[in-house]
DNA sequence: CTTGTTGCTATGATTTTCATAGTAATATGT
DNA sequence: ACATATTACTATGAAAATCATAGCAACAAG
């Protein structure tokens, strides 16, 4: 099997490298993105991801290592887990709230528009790429916010769930 | 050679995943690291993060075709280039910056402490981890900012770059 | 007792990474 | 003139990671 690598032992004070050792990979940036999309099974992080199954489960177990994700169990028979956030891993939003302005200002072509908008729960009103509120100008916390994916790009999904679920 | 292989053309409206194909490798964001650093040399990155010419090479390359870095010329016999941040480049700080937030919070044992201090020059005392400057309330943004190593992290620092003097 | 569901693991070809070494172009010192 | 230093890489080969494809295990449902 492929050898279970999670952070190694620090060897910089560097906190961008330290963090870096634990979600500086893109497959495991995805699966942190799903789980903050609230899909906690296994299948659906690999539909959506596009992931082998090798690379969600090599990814899963290392940020369970890394205490970003704990393993809940759904079903006892058959036995069956579900993925879940710790407060760790939820301290994760704030770089994928950023990653997802840089993605959406900086690699898009023009004509394609926002494909998330986030509104701010604490105002009523759209939030913006942050970090503080487009609208209010408060700090933005992932717990004040709803996210609402464009038709396009919600399209996009389903038909990656279509894809998998065809595949099997 | 190695195959120069920049961000393929997305299949994916998601901003995170677009994002990630740019700078969605460890190499990547240390290299960004450094230049935000303002170390605009080749040497000096490869001293202070550590990697193998190869390594550096190929991510300066990337990230040039990406977009995010320009090569200037500083001598033109022997002919040198220096790399800095395009404005595409500089738009990567927030995330940067959110990095080193997760990793000074939680990638380190308590009794390490913070390796970097911010202070922000709007209102003269510290940032903090952000987004939004502890002291005075302000979104943070980087032309705002200066950063201060800690002495034990400026001296890790220094050794990296008399390492890697000396191994020539 | 066959088919479906979910969550993985096994295999082998390809690609990437890493460590080590070396090259190229020029300046500088003796 | 000639050796040494500086800067920025490139070459090589072994080790590791990745990917696509396939398959398995444990059950449930019909």
């Amino acid at each position: 099997m492929a050898k279970l690598k999670a952070a190694p032992s620090p060897q910089t004070l560097c906190p961008v490298a330290r963090a870096e050792t634990v979600v500086g990979d893109r497959w495991t940036v995805l699966v942190l993105r799903e789980l903050f999309a609230r899909n906690h099974r296994f299948e659906e992080i690999q539909a959506y991801t596009g992931g082998t199954p090798q690379m969600i489960a090599a990814r899963l177990k290392t940020l369970e290592v890394d205490g970003l994700v704990t393993r809940r169990v759904y079903s006892k028979r058959p036995l069956r887990h579900e993925y879940h956030l710790t407060n760790k891993g939820e301290a994760f939003f704030p770089v994928l709230f950023a990653l997802r302005a840089f993605g959406e200002t900086w690699c898009k072509s023009p004509r394609e528009g926002l494909s998330m908008n986030y509104t701010h729960l604490t105002c009523g009103k759209p939030a913006g790429l942050g970090p503080v509120c487009q609208s209010c100008g408060e700090p933005l916390h992932r717990a004040d916010m709803v996210a609402e994916r464009t038709p396009k790009y919600q399209r996009e999904r389903d038909a990656r769930w279509e894809a998998f679920k065809a595949s099997r």
